[in-house]
DNA sequence: GCCTAACCGAGACGGTACGTCGAGTCTTAAT
DNA sequence: ATTAAGACTCGACGTACCGTCTCGGTTAGGC
């Protein structure tokens, strides 16, 4: 499961990546992490990781195209080590069987990971740049979110085979309703965000508002 | 319902409102807005605005405290200016007594207008600003987004008082399953959107995913 | 006598003349005759003359298009500085009838000078620049040497009146009997400089070579 | 006459000469010559001659310890191919028994010289830089400009023995009044140089300013 | 109808960071 | 062991904007 390098800027003469210094590379990245949480996105600055890591700009440059490009690797580097860390299988969701519990159990998580001050900062920076900058966007989404998207995809699927959603409910639209307002109201500061409140989503979501 | 200026940096003898020219105000809010759906906002300048609507840089500094509060106020000014050519009654929600038809109506607008290009660009530069800087954040959701999300409300509690949607939910929850959907879908690119998958949020979020 | 600005880039606006910094125009001055001193001309940076002279990089270059640029200024300005400072009146050359021992005595001065720490750095600095460079040479050329050179010329033909020099001799070159030799052992350390040395030189110059 | 390979920096384990490649010396000293006179000396970086020598950097770094270094080697290799290939007598003056003949004579091919574009690039950079670095500047006299002097010192001096100069003038100091004019007006651009300029200088300086 | 304060366009200023280039050192593979 | 290749740290380049600070020149009210 190695990590996609991505491309410096086209047209130059691709560098030597088995050559590369994995030390460099770590150091950038721990400094990227480190700034982005100590000052934040918008002072961080490429001269300001290069100096925190001892390294030389053009080292910077050479591997990557942008400060946005840093900061994600750097992120999914860090979630990777954070998901071999906790030792857990990585990409699985549970299935007792009771799919609000599970939805719950899932969603009680995500809250606590977007309250982890570790996350919190470079997941917003990256959060913003991918808003305006559509490319980085997509990526982000295709690297960080899609995996755990493809998840509830299953888990919502696995339900409509118990009979617990009905068959006609298209699990890409249905799972939006578990993840899309927690992200609004972390991403958008619309409004507290606690275990209460995705309980509640699931509760709604799956039960709707008209009555029954 | 005029504009509220904002502060500009606190400690200086506050500059005399009732001597602002009106012309570089304007020019000012023209140059910005058309500066980000020019060349993207963070390529949009100080110095650029000022060069562009003819103005000095301290004229802008004088009434603005940063990039994003100039923009902000010239969106919300671009808002204003759109909703009084509608010709239309600014701040209201239908209500022909059928609710899907209603919020399904309603976001069909808002489809439109999201995709609108005048309205894209600022709107994500503001949205991104807002992700990263809490403060700002708070006053666009207040500015913007707390007029229309208080309508939705209020049509909401009517549903409930006409017995259309069950009594015991939390009605500024309940919109989030049309709202954030949508929005996650526009800033993060996690999808399409258009009239059928909006129509889709509303059937899915009154009716519940699970089998009745 | 006001020092000629030199052409920053061409094609870029010219920026008022009248409204600039006589301190920082000042302080770059000193800061670069004084690093040339301290480490030499190479190493004398853009860079390190702003931080010495407290001032933005970009007020550099913004009047002056090259390191050597602002030395040459600056050198002029020394040059200016020094020579009201001596009090004397600046561009004569002494007449006393005996041309030999006017020139001995222009001529023990100039090896003096040439001595004069202060002036030694740049002026080699300068020296060189103009030897790769015959923009920056030609211009050396007519604001340094050309008055001096031209009181030369004034008291060669002084003498020519006199019967002193022959009257076919072109004073043009004859006087780079007493110049050239001193510049080349100066310049390229091709032989030591000393008030002998240059009294010697006039009298051969004067005699010639030949027996007579 | 073997080129005296310079000094690599101090305190290096030397490396060993006998091993070392001939073809990338030849490279490197071409590519120098042709940068030089190609995009000028300060131009002209190590990294470039590495490249269009097709030659690693540090093959570079081993055997020189700068860019004038390598430039200096270059030159006196080009210095001695020419001489070759001239097939002249490489180190002679002539002597006709009429010194004004001979010493027009030699200065007339000097001027010559110092007009071929092959050579002018390349000695400017390096006069350029002996003006500043004394150290380089004297190891170019005594390598690329005291045995020539030598010729005219003897050639004075033979002249002397022949009554045809003074005695008592120092042949070190006289042979300036024919280099020296000449050098300056090449360096320092302060003149035009021709076969008649050279001619006056001889005639001028053997038999002097004053009347006889 | 004048005076005088404030605002205005303009842009120079001291700074910070940009992205690039080259210096000189170090490592790798191949000859 | 030398070589071509090129990644590395470091420092300077010249540019772009930042936010502050003068400069005249309008442009109001308050007299």
């Amino acid at each position: 499961m190695a990590v996609q390098k991505s491309q410096p800027a086209p047209g130059k003469p691709a560098p030597d990546s088995t050559r590369r210094s994995e030390k460099s590379r770590r150091a950038i990245y721990d400094a990227a992490l480190a700034l982005v949480v100590e000052v934040g996105y918008p002072k961080t600055t490429i001269e300001g990781i290069a100096a925190r890591a001892g390294v030389g700009k053009q080292t910077i440059y050479r591997w990557w195209s942008s400060k946005a490009d840093v900061l994600m690797e750097a992120f999914l580097d860090l979630a990777e080590q954070s998901t071999e860390e906790a030792g857990a299988v990585p990409y699985t969701f549970p299935d007792t069987g009771d799919l609000a519990a599970d939805l719950k159990a899932v969603l009680r998580a995500t809250v606590d990971e977007l309250r982890d001050p570790r996350f919190e900062a470079p997941s917003r920076a990256l959060a913003a740049e991918g808003v305006v900058n559509e490319q980085l966007g997509r990526e982000l989404v295709a690297k960080l979110m899609q995996p755990s998207l493809d998840l509830y995809i299953g888990r919502l699927r696995a339900a409509q085979d118990a009979g617990q959603v009905r068959p006609e409910i298209d699990p890409r639209i249905a799972l939006e309703f578990f993840i899309s307002p927690l992200a609004q109201r972390w991403l958008q500061h619309t409004g507290p965000i606690s275990h209460e409140y995705t309980d509640t989503l699931v509760d709604y979501a799956l039960h709707g508002l008209a009555p029954r």
